[in-house]
This record gives structure tokens, sequence and C-alpha cells, in this order.
DNA sequence: AGTACCACCTGACGGC
DNA sequence: TGCCGTCAGGTGGTAC
């Protein structure tokens, strides 16, 4: 379930394996390709460069080469990354591998084939392109504002919606909104003031916990919900019970006393 | 604009 | 033992 804190932990280890090393190889998957990448192009664009440096936007990885153009991963639910020297060491399902002339390997891992790999020689262009809207790390507290105005469904869906605010899945809507104390299914359009404060408060420090955390949850907190997905689970606040329902068709854990509906704290 | 539902895909798990 | 249904959840499409 890579979200912002997986991806962002995947490009930090890109950073500290991959960069500045000319690509040798490509082998790729053609099934993962984006529309209009073929595997042709994709060895075009890589081979002979090096990847400069990183970037992300909300749950998408890029590595930008030395040509400008950028290889772009979306990890979907089950991606990950790995650097190894000895190709027997590839993980089961490599679904792109890049050798580099140093004679190492960076593997992009998808079991479930639901991630996407893409080349974008234009960052910008490929955001517009994907609507994403603005990283829910990189916001502030007006721009978050102004992205959730307008908008009238439930709490959690806004949240999890990549064109309204980038980066937010389903298991981190659910410890955002637990350590928001706001429930769920309430609507997004009555929040107020005081609701919006914690609302983007929480979600800063959810996201950077995690980051800091490297996205696993052994590690968080004991406050945290995430550990206890699980319906009848203790909830960390309270010491009530966690319930599990149904929003816009995923699975949602909360806490049915911890979480309120907006002006109720 | 929002939601419901489906599809993609694979592995784990429970029931029989 | 193994088959079968269900679930996991990110994205994208369609229908309402």
């Amino acid at each position: 379930m890579p979200e912002l804190p997986d991806v962002e932990t995947f490009r930090r280890y890109m950073d500290a394996t991959s960069l500045h090393q000319r690509i040798e190889h490509t082998h790729v998957d053609a099934n993962l390709l984006d529309d209009n990448v073929t595997p042709q192009l994709l060895q075009r664009r890589l081979k002979g460069q090096e990847i400069a440096r990183t970037d992300r936007r909300g749950k998408y990885l890029f590595g930008c080469l030395s040509n400008d153009s950028r290889l772009v991963l979306h990890f979907g639910m089950t991606g990950f990354l790995r650097y190894f020297k000895s190709r027997s060491d590839a993980p089961d399902h490599t679904r792109l591998l890049v050798e580099f002339n140093n004679g190492y390997f960076l593997a992009y891992d998808c079991r479930r084939k639901l991630g996407t790999i893409s080349i974008a020689d234009d960052m910008d262009e490929f955001i517009r392109k994907k609507d994403l809207g603005p990283d829910a790390l990189d916001v502030g507290r007006s721009a978050f504002e102004e992205a959730l105005s307008g908008h009238r469904g439930a709490i959690k869906s806004t949240l999890m919606n990549q064109s309204i605010l980038s980066g937010i899945g389903n298991v981190y809507s659910d410890e955002i909104l637990f350590q928001a104390r706001l429930r769920p299914d309430a609507s997004v359009d009555d929040l107020r003031g005081n609701d919006l404060d914690r609302l983007f408060g929480a979600m800063r420090d959810v996201l950077e916990t995690a980051v800091e955390c490297q996205a696993d949850p052994g590690r968080f907190p004991d406050s945290y919900l995430t550990p206890r997905r699980e319906p009848g689970e203790t909830c960390p606040g309270c010491g009530g019970s966690i319930e599990d329902a149904k929003i816009s068709g995923r699975t949602t854990y909360f806490c049915p006393s911890c979480q309120k509906d907006p002006g109720e704290i």
C-alpha cells in the first residue's frame, strides 16, 4: 500500500543507492508501461544516462536523468525498490531491472502489477496529465483549505482524491482522521476553522512521523491507529473498540468514541 | 460533484 | 489435499 511516506522512503532509498551511475541496460515488463511508452523508448531514454537526482509528487517517484528526462514509478499496492549486486538477488516479481556500469542493479518489483512505469520529458506536463493536486506534505495551510473548498463528499474520500491532494491513500487517511479526531464519514463541507486546523496539523504530523519511521507501522508511536487496523482492536486513545466500515467502497477503521463530527470538539 | 460498481492483478486465508 | 470465494487497496473507467 505505498502512499506518500512509503514513496518518500523509496525516493530516499534511490538517492542513497542509485545516483550518478551510468545505466548500461534496462529490462522492462511492457505490461506495466504507461500509455505511449514502449520498452524501446524507455531503453532509449535511460541507456547511457545517470540518475542525477530524484523527485516526488504524491505517490509518484521521479528519477531525474542527466538528459533531463525522467523515469516515473508508481508503486500500485505492492511495489518496492531493491538495489543489489548479483543478478540472482533480483526480487521475485521484478518488472523493471536497471543495470548500472558498476555492476549493481536497481529493481522495481511489483507483484500485483498495479503499478505503472513511465517516462516524462516534462514533469509539469506529466503532473497535469495525471491531474495531481498539491503534494500533501508540500501544501501550506491556506492552499490546503483552498484545495478542499467546494467539495462536499466524505472527508476520507476527499483526502484520498489525488486530484485534490496527492499522496494520501486508504491507510493514512484513516490515521490522519484518527489523529484529527474527526469521523471519516463526515462531510468535508462541514469543516470549520478549528476542524481544518486539526486536520491540517494531523496530516502533517502523521505524514512526517511516518516518513521518519520509514513507513514501517511497527515503528509508529503507540498513539497510532495503523498498527491496529482490525475490527474489535483496542483504541489507543480511549481503550474502546475499533470499528470498520465501508466509505466510498474502501475499508475504513475508526474509533466511534474518539472521532467526532465537525464542530463537536 | 459525488458515489457505486467493475476491472486490473496475485497471494493469503478460511471453509468445506 | 485442493478447490473456491473473498479480501487486500491504487487507479481508472462507466453509469447514475
